[in-house]
DNA sequence: ACGAACGGTAAGTTACGACTTACGGCCGGT
DNA sequence: ACCGGCCGTAAGTCGTAACTTACCGTTCGT
């Protein structure tokens, strides 16, 4: 599991319901079930969800009685953000020169 | 373009060929034709990558004689940073008592 | 111990997106 | 003015992933 690094992740975030199911985790942990309750989906496509985001390392679960909850992984969450960080830094660091300024004395 | 917030910075992401764009772009700009060579995708291909990735607002593209030059935007790649800081600080503030410990004095 | 609630998995359908080839427009050189 | 390189768009094919229903194991309550 997260076995990719974080291609995984990335991959994981790029679904829209996927990141539905973390603003909500975001809010507090929930159950499958309460996850499902405020989702337009069904609760075994939730559970399929779930699986993809555990295995991208984004979110652990744990076992509650006979229910299962699901919290935010801030690993996970964390590496992600230092990559964007990166990219974000070379982008600045790279045409320093312009930064903001698409002017034609570049190059 | 970029009308959706940041949805579209996240779908755009979760496309492997589009980050190895992103990280070429990191590198330095560079024209399609470069991107494409350094690819295993045909040129249209890359073309259309560029599309999705600039209506997202993580790179713009300037003309440069004949070539077309594409670059990262840093404020589309702050914007995604932003919001994993802003999950990840949740994640961590929500369960301050846990935090890494997933003991089974909680709840 | 039985029944109900909770959740993960299997199987199958469907829609979408990533790629290809083909074509047309723009700019630059000779 | 023509020709060649650069690039974007159109049309069409194909794989995959997101969903559904159905089923089964596990856990709690009575």
């Amino acid at each position: 599991m997260a076995t990719y690094g974080s291609a995984a992740s990335w991959e994981a975030l790029g679904d829209s319901t996927r990141r539905a199911i973390i603003e909500c985790l975001a809010d507090r942990p929930r159950a499958v079930g309460e996850l499902a309750a405020e989702l337009p989906i069904s609760r075994p496509a939730v559970s399929q969800h779930l699986k993809v985001l555990k295995d991208a390392g984004l979110v652990t679960d744990r076992a509650a009685g006979s229910r299962r909850v699901y919290r935010l992984s801030p690993e996970g969450l964390g590496a992600l953000r230092d990559q964007l960080e990166t990219y974000w830094t070379r982008a600045l660091s790279g045409y320093a020169g312009a930064v903001e300024q698409p002017s034609e004395e570049e190059q």
